[in-house]
DNA sequence: AGCACGCCGACT
DNA sequence: GTCGGCGTGCTC
């Protein structure tokens, strides 16, 4: 923290200040403060730029090598909580982790422009307690939703009584109600650490006393919270958030999809009595901005988010909660290359705030930590009160095969049947949307392909398209080959979540059966229908594809089947094993949650794999070890540096070119190593080439300078671009 | 990023 | 003759 410190610049006619722009460029700008402004560090400020203005942070004083005459005035000064020294200093820390400009990362903290400015005050409307002759029971609906929520706005009154916003302005406009200025409705109500009292286990209540000693240090530490599914994490973590509560500071919890959120909101609420800020992307604008505001003005004391959360500008952060820690979308892979999980932990380093890292099933890097002390591990070994672990069964599927066309083996098929009987539910899972993964003709063997993507065309056959689900490209269902012009000689191959459900159907012919994709879902509401449909028992076979994993707590479930156990081990990928086992366990706990014993069925052709044996025998801990070894075997993560080097253009050449031309201007540094270059694992992506170079060195080394001066060195033309992924997920 | 400037192809 | 394509350079 060097600039950081000195925070107010002295005001005088001739004082400059650099600015940090939100746009892509390489470091700051400077600005003429003008007479009668006085400009701290951290403040936002609107200044022009080219023929347009932007709105700013005051980064530091001025950098003094800008001639005189170039330099322009600030336009103005935003009234608004300066941004901390701790978030100014992380977004240096992660545009140098993560080798981008500090102005691009600074758009992550910036996302809401219209925020700066205070929200323009609206019409709210009271009751006058007079009453109009004709009591229409559109307006006796509007006198009723004022009894409880006046004042209100037109819109929000509006949306209680199921009326027109006219209505209400038309009474207001008659005299019947009073019409104030405010700003929008004051947010809702605050969460009370002391609501309800949770029942805690004797080991989610030691877990949760370590927890809050953590909370009254204000410190750093991370603590990997570590337990089986249906533990109790949840519990155990709100107990933490109680305790930053009570000390008056705000709390930052970050979950992988916001959409899949509903129950944890609904869990949060009974605990906290009131609903948290959520901060996610289908967000509308005003609601982000009042959001931004509110964590800004530290009103908000608890926000709930995506990975962009990170970047919200709390004034008085106590405590992150990184919950699914080993999560795979926490890694950003557009815009700026970043790991919310890190950012997180360093976010609490700069902070000196608590990190909890929350898992059923860690990732290797925080096993790693936990391993070498880096983090504090708290496990919480069994399930909460009656529930036991579900018993996993590897299905052996050389010996026990599915008839010719089907997926289901009749082990499967039987624990189905029986299930169903006994009026409990199932749940099948398959990585898989749509009806088959490859579509070929019988009789060229012309397989259909995305023309933007490398990647087969999925047959969705519920919406009759033809899907890319990389780029989106949707096709018209096709009967006749597109090669050779065969009729009707396309077939399917593989299954997706739709054929199982056909399966399914012959299978169990009376059982209510329900798919969950990202296709049939849509919208969070929609996800909130299913998963009340399936709690009241509405559902009897749930089919569905990674959306069902995550953290439902379905206490009729009693049987889980894993259609392909084998599906995320081909191709090679290093991260392939841990991935699986992470996935696999998820799922697996979704069986057994409430008294009634589960049972987990994976349908593998490979029982001998080290990953089905880890899951089967519920040795995750060896499995682990296991891995861990062989990664320091092969000099790989974690115990290695890893960065990737994606060149990519609208033309195959020219990304080949560029590519080419980075492995030959390579660093001569006995410490760093380039692989490559070799087509990227999807070598062509929404129409553009892909090239990829893999770069390595010793943990300690400063890889990011080492790329920073390389990239330096190159030129290349504007149609190309190189971007910089620091350690890539998946680094095959 | 976003905007201006500049240089070549098909239109009122 | 101009409109507009996007390749290049610049923004304190």
């Amino acid at each position: 923290m060097d600039t950081v410190a000195a925070s107010t610049l002295k005001d005088g006619p001739n004082e400059v200040v650099s600015v940090l722009l939100p746009v892509p460029l390489s470091g700051t700008y400077d600005y003429r403060v003008p007479d009668g402004m006085s400009l701290e560090v951290g403040q936002y400020v609107r200044v022009p730029l080219g023929s347009r203005s932007l709105s700013g942070v005051v980064w530091g004083p001025g950098s003094g090598n800008v001639p005189g005459n170039k330099i322009k005035p600030v336009i103005r000064l935003f009234a608004l909580p300066p941004m901390t020294p701790e978030l100014r200093h992380l977004i240096d820390w992660v545009a140098r982790y993560y080798v981008t400009s500090p102005g691009t990362v600074l758009r992550m903290a910036m996302s809401v422009p219209s925020a700066l400015d205070p929200p323009k005050p609206r019409k709210l409307y009271i009751d006058n307690g007079s009453r109009p002759k004709r009591l229409t029971p559109q307006r006796a609906r509007v006198f009723s939703a004022l009894a409880d929520h006046s004042p209100s706005s037109a819109g929000d009154l509006a949306r209680l009584a199921s009326v027109g916003p006219e209505v209400v302005r038309g009474l207001a406009r008659a005299g019947y109600l009073i019409v104030a200025a405010g700003t929008r409705t004051a947010g809702e109500s605050a969460p009370n650490p002391d609501h309800s009292h949770p029942r805690l286990s004797r080991l989610q209540r030691v877990a949760a006393e370590e927890l809050c000693s953590l909370i009254d240090e204000e410190r750093f530490a991370v603590d990997l919270l570590d337990g089986v599914t249906g533990a109790g994490k949840t519990e155990v973590y709100f107990e933490a958030i109680a305790a930053t509560l009570r000390a008056g500071r705000q709390v930052l919890v970050l979950l992988p999809e916001i959409a899949l959120s509903a129950q944890w909101l609904g869990r949060f609420e009974a605990r906290f009595g009131a609903r948290p800020i959520a901060w996610h992307s289908e967000l509308s604008a005003a609601r982000r901005r009042d959001s931004w505001r509110a964590v800004s003005f530290g009103e908000a004391p608890l926000v709930v988010g995506a990975r962009s959360a990170l970047f919200l500008p709390f004034s008085k952060l106590g405590l992150i909660v990184v919950d699914e820690e080993h999560d795979a979308s926490y890694k950003q892979e557009e815009g700026v290359c970043y790991n919310a999980r890190d950012v997180a932990v360093m976010r609490g380093r700069i902070t000196e705030t608590p990190v909890v890292l929350v898992s059923a099933t860690p990732s290797l890097e925080s096993h790693h930590n936990a391993n070498s002390g880096r983090y504090r591990r708290l496990s919480l070994p069994s399930r909460y009160g009656q529930a036991q672990l579900p018993d996993i069964e590897a299905v052996d599927m050389r010996r026990q095969p599915p008839v010719r066309g089907r997926w289901l083996s009749p082990v499967l098929d039987a624990a189905i049947r029986e299930t169903v009987g006994a009026g409990n539910q199932v749940m099948l899972f398959l990585n898989r949307r749509g009806y088959a993964p490859l579509t070929l003709c019988r009789s060229c063997g012309f397989r259909l392909h995305c023309p933007n993507c490398t990647a087969w065309l999925v047959e969705h056959r519920l919406s009759k398209k033809m899907c890319c689900h990389h780029c989106g490209y949707v096709a018209q269902l096709l009967y006749n080959c597109p090669k050779c012009g065969s009729e009707a000689s396309l077939v399917a191959c593989g299954p997706g979540v739709e054929r199982i459900a056909e399966e399914v159907g012959k299978v169990v012919p009376r059982a209510r059966l329900r798919t969950m994709t990202s296709d049939t879902i849509g919208s969070v509401s929609n996800a909130e229908l299913l998963v009340s449909d399936m709690l009241a028992n509405r559902i009897d076979v749930l089919i569905g594809t990674q959306m069902i994993t995550k953290g439902h707590h379905f206490p009729d479930l009693t049987l889980v089947g894993v259609v392909d156990a084998d599906l995320g081990l081909a191709g090679g990928d290093l991260r392939a094993s841990e991935r699986s086992v992470q996935l696999l366990s998820q799922v697996a706990g979704r069986a057994g949650r409430a008294e009634r014993p589960g049972r987990v069925l994976l349908q593998s052709y490979m029982i001998e794999h080290p990953v089905i044996r880890a899951l089967v025998g519920g040795d995750r801990d060896r499995f682990f070890a296991a891995e861990l070894r062989a990664r320091e075997a092969a000099q790989m993560p974690p115990f290695t540096r890893l960065a990737a080097l994606i060149v990519s253009s609208h033309t195959k050449q020219l990304a080949a070119d560029v590519a080419a031309d980075l492995a030959r201007t390579a660093p001569k540094d006995g410490n760093v190593k380039v692989f490559g270059p070799a087509p990227a694992p999807v070598a062509q992506l929404r129409g553009r080439f892909r090239f990829r170079l893999l770069v390595k060195s010793p943990r300690r080394h400063n890889l990011q300078a080492v790329l920073l001066s390389w990239l330096a060195s190159v030129s290349w033309p504007r149609a190309a671009t190189v971007r910089v992924d620091m350690d890539p997920y998946s680094f095959m």
